[in-house]
RNA sequence: GUGGGUAUAGCUCAGUUGGCUAGAGCGCUAGGUUGUGGCCCUAGAGGUCAAGGGUUCAAUUCCCUUUACUCACCCCA
């Protein structure tokens, strides 16, 4: 017996119609803000990874999917979806496009991470970015699409919180003064902090060890270092979000994973889904372009994770969806019937009807209970009697009911 | 990478203080007379009791190891 690779899931018949909900309903929604489909490779090569995500991230040092295809390229599986479409916008020219360009996409990331409640190593991502507006009203619409997509599904209790982690003008003086706060208490925190006061004294400010949390509560806060420009862009985005009456609060102790992202960073999170709760997270990274190779751009987006939004759904009691049933089932019990079946069940198909049969030439009594499990609608009997008239039996699943129909008729009955 | 929990039928779970053919409910298949679903009844199929080793006359039950799953840390969507 061979299973399914550790972390992964099947998505399977009886679940499709849920992602089949929420997919339409997202890109319903991005239509309605004018934001176009982009798909890019599921793998890409690992250098792009490197300089777009960054070297010393949990992700790339730790968690990709990289492996030597035979030409010798190393590749690497996407573990985010933003890089790659960076790379599409620059090598595909789209800067040369009337600008802003929005962009959006449903693709599979992965990262080789424990799985865990919330989390697997192959998860499915909605994100999007938009490329060439570096205004704060452009970070605000990033965020009224996910708030527009929340609202749609009925999730109302998500909290958002923003921060600014700054330009890297302004946040290499918050380093400094950070390293330098952290340095007098140093000795009383964890292991891993003491390895984070070199490498990106930022995380520590996301530790949850107790005694690291203490002395974050004095540490000082991003936002009073930045400079100008990013204090500025930061209050206008908070301007705008009040004006649109969206809730939301400032945490100076967000710090994306990514080392792309630039002023505005934000988060969705739901206290409904185990300890993996944020549903979406995004910001600003006004360097990705230039990291990629193409000229400075400013950008913004998100991603949102399609299994952790469905979770939140389930958690929540809120619809996700319906399961399609047959509008017909069509059951031959003679061999007349047998013989016409599917040229008759071809005719419905092609009337626009969901159209099933019996395959497994079972009695009348199997095939009704068969109908019954499937929740068709209508099922129509194709038996000796009638059809020496040119007629069938056609029972209305729901009432009971049944009446005799001329077969000329069929399509004209089933439609009212 | 670090910790905790779990492992008996397709699913949810009983059970044996070590002892004949291992159970239930649900699901699946077929029936309950001649061509009609849902409720009810009957029967059937389906298990190397996660795997390997040990103790024992005897192990699914006790011990050890491994694996898988799961939750949490870390990190993230």
């Amino acid at each position: 017996m061979i299973n399914i690779p550790k972390g992964t899931k099947d998505m399977l018949p009886n679940e499709a119609f849920k992602w089949h909900y929420v997919q339409n309903k997202i890109s319903n929604i991005a239509r309605r803000f004018c934001i176009n489909e982009i798909r890019t490779p599921v793998f890409e090569h690992t250098e792009l990874f490197l300089r777009g995500v960054g070297e010393t991230t949990d992700i790339v040092s730790k968690e990709m999917y990289t492996f030597l295809d035979k030409g010798e390229r190393s590749i690497t599986l996407k573990p985010e979806g933003t890089a790659g479409v960076a790379r599409a916008f620059v090598e595909s020219s789209l800067y040369a496009n009337p600008q802003p360009t929005k962009m959006y996409y449903f693709t599979p990331v992965f990262r080789y991470e424990k799985p865990q409640n919330g989390r697997l190593r192959e998860h499915h991502q909605f994100g999007i970015e938009f490329f060439g507006s570096p205004e704060p009203m452009a970070d605000v619409e990033v965020i009224m699409v996910a708030k527009t997509i929340f609202n749609e599904l009925g999730i109302t209790d998500l909290t958002l919180n923003i921060n600014s982690i700054g330009c890297p003008k302004c946040r290499a003086v918050y380093n400094q003064v950070l390293k330098q706060f952290f340095a007098k208490n140093i000795d009383k925190m964890c292991q891993t902090c003491k390895e984070r006061l070199d490498k990106n004294p930022l995380r520590i400010l996301d530790c949850k060890e107790e005694r690291c949390t203490e002395i974050n509560k004095d540490a000082p806060v991003v936002l009073d270092y930045l400079c100008d420009d990013c204090k500025n862009h930061h209050n206008q985005v908070m301007a705008l979000l009040d004006s649109l009456n969206i809730a939301y609060n400032v945490n100076p102790k967000i710090v994306r994973g990514l080392d792309y992202y630039t002023k505005t960073v934000f988060e969705f999170v739901s206290n409904k889904i185990g300890a993996q709760g944020t549903v979406c997270g995004g910001g600003r990274y006004d360097g990705l372009v230039e990291q990629v190779g193409g000229k400075p751009t400013p950008a913004v987006g998100f991603g949102m994770g399609i299994e952790r939004l469905l979770l939140t759904l389930e958690n929540l009691g809120l619809p996700v969806g319906v399961e399609d049933c047959p509008d017909v089932y069509v059951a031959p019990i003679c061999e007349q019937g047998k013989q016409m079946c599917l040229k008759l069940v071809m005719n419905l198909r092609n009337s626009g009807f969901s159209v099933e049969t019996d395959l497994l030439s079972r009695s009348l009594k199997a095939q009704m209970k068969f109908a019954n499990k499937l929740n068709a609608k209508f099922v129509v009997i194709l038996g000796e009697e009638e059809l020496q008239n040119n007629n069938v039996t056609v029972k209305n699943m729901a009432t009971g009911e049944t009446s005799l129909v001329a077969l000329e008729n069929l399509v004209l009955n089933l439609g009212r």
